[in-house]
DNA sequence: CTAGGTGCAAATAATTTGCAGAGGC
DNA sequence: GCCTCTGCAAATTATTTGCACCTAG
């Protein structure tokens, strides 16, 4: 786990001097949650007994946001604030116009459209702002929720988890469903030999999920953060039910394709944004494990094919002894 | 089609007074395209000849704002900028940080998602933002485009036709497929006065398509601004799929069901925020005639039910009495 | 010693406001 | 005549800059 000052350290442009007057301007604004405005940031510098110009913190946050250690968000009340990124991912937000204050969202199936609809209009993306305005829930139902606040970070890795785990549990039935049906026995073996590993990998992450809500007993009551439909209506849930509509053995290895390059693309995604060092090397490794699914069903795939071509040609000739 | 005074008038608050400059300020404003600042737009007024002070520009704006013949778009480059709503809808933005310009566009199924999510969260939606900020394709290549600006609503009414015969056209698949497949005779006879009903509208849709490439040969090349992936993929297409899989009456009926409500709920939101009056009335009629179907597939569907479980009951009874 | 970094005050930039006068109902 | 709208100038707000001074490398 990657302390505040190893982070800013990594960041840090070279050549630049350090002073300590920025240093404390940086390790205040990393310990603060939400959205800062540079006035706010002021105020809690003030508050702690540091008296900066504003001028220097303009300049400090300007550095920061260049640095990649803040990022601007601007919500449209004509003052800029700024978030840093220290363990908090990129995400969208959800702002209430009664208490003005920000919840946050990541969508794997927003992101996904919106680089769908660049790459059709030909455009290079290079950050993408989704901000729903309205009326949160407490705002509208008066009910006051669970104050304590908990780190976007641990809401990103819980997400992250589950995401994982439900992806797994349907890979495992996926794989056990089509070594039933696979009639071929080479292509039988590897469908067991994949729903063995996702077996095996399901529990490692029910393990880390577990370990996960034992740090943070208030975690899993909190609403969800990570949206990502592909996962929750089931890549693989709906892979099997095509199997169950009468797949061949082919049709069922192109499925399994299908499914474990959408789970793949998605955990590199988001393993490449999760900051959390533990839970981004599960990420990582998830998505290194789906690559190389992906690849062994490509290549069963080319084997079967090739197989039933020889096969074809085979029987053709056959055919055509038999009739000369 | 409505005037821009009779859509000034229709949003104009009660109470107020007219004032000849805020007329000539409005009209000016309404006969431009895309965003403009405050000092754009007595910029616009000073070239035509007409001197107004700033601070009446600011709060003809601010006013428009209110009345909704305005909206306010935030680029974050630190000034506000309008957009007029005359004959123009709700939209997204993707800002080029190249040459500064935006182009618009509207997805359906960011729309869904972002509906989807707030309301997990509990979050009543006002307004939305999304904004993708990168390189545009002329920045990128070099190439130029066409320049002629195309009204956004023609492009909206364009997409729409598109999308709307496209559904007509799966549609009409999926109901012929359905009818030969359908044992039923009285589900049969559904099936085939929907192909039919189909059929008719899908040769209007077509018409208006024409009229309106007519109108404006540009058109047609212009790149998409509405995106419907639930069209594009087909919703009755992927329902037609289904079909083939070996469906039953039943199943048959229920997945046209699906397929009509998906398509309701696309027309009747893209319907009501139809400027064009035209293209409005095409959209809602759209709409209620899926709703028509929709009602009727789902009363065909309880009738099934019901005279296949009379006849499961009929058929248990005879089991019954052969047994005693 | 010298390129950055800092503080203060003044400058900008966008937008709003106070107030006197003009004009519609 | 009253109440709203307009114009001008001054005020406000968020942010940036000039410049003298300071400090780490």
């Amino acid at each position: 786990m990657e302390a505040p000052s190893a982070f800013v350290d990594r960041l840090r442009p070279a050549g630049g001097k350090r002073s300590s007057k920025r240093d404390l301007i940086v390790n205040v604004f990393l310990r603060q949650e939400g959205h800062l405005s540079a006035d706010d940031l002021v105020d809690v510098l003030r508050r702690e007994g540091h008296k900066s110009s504003r001028a220097t913190v303009y300049r400090t946050l300007q550095w920061m946001a260049d640095a990649g250690i803040a990022r601007k968000v601007d919500f449209g009340d004509g003052r800029t604030r700024f978030e840093h990124s220290y363990r908090h991912p990129r995400h969208f937000h959800l702002i209430c116009k009664g208490c003005n204050r920000s919840s946050e969202f990541l969508s794997s199936d927003v992101e996904a459209l919106i680089e769908e609809i660049a790459d059709v209009r030909g455009f290079a993306i290079g950050q993408s702002v989704v901000q729903i305005y309205g009326r949160c829930d407490e705002c509208r139902t008066g009910r006051r929720r669970a104050a304590g606040e908990v780190p976007v970070e641990r809401l990103f890795a819980r997400d992250a988890l589950r995401i994982a785990i439900q992806t797994e549990r349907s890979g495992l039935d996926f794989y056990s469903r089509a070594a039933r049906i696979t009639k071929d026995a080479r292509g039988r073996r590897v469908f067991r030999k994949l729903a063995a590993e996702e077996q095996e990998h399901l529990g490692k992450l029910e393990a880390r999920y577990a370990e996960l809500l034992a740090e943070d007993p208030e975690l899993e009551s909190r609403p969800t953060f990570l949206f990502f439909k592909g996962a929750a209506s089931g890549l693989f849930a709906a892979g099997a039910e095509e199997l169950d509509k009468g797949a061949d053995d082919r049709q069922a290895l192109r499925i399994g394709i299908r499914c474990e390059r959408g789970s793949h693309r998605f955990f590199k995604r988001y393993g490449e944004r999760f900051e959390d060092s533990e839970g981004k090397r599960i990420f990582l490794e998830f998505a290194d494990e789906e690559r190389e699914h992906l690849e062994l069903l490509i290549r069963e795939y080319r084997s079967l094919a090739a197989r039933q071509s020889r096969a074809r040609s085979k029987a053709k000739a056959r055919a055509h002894r038999a009739d000369t």
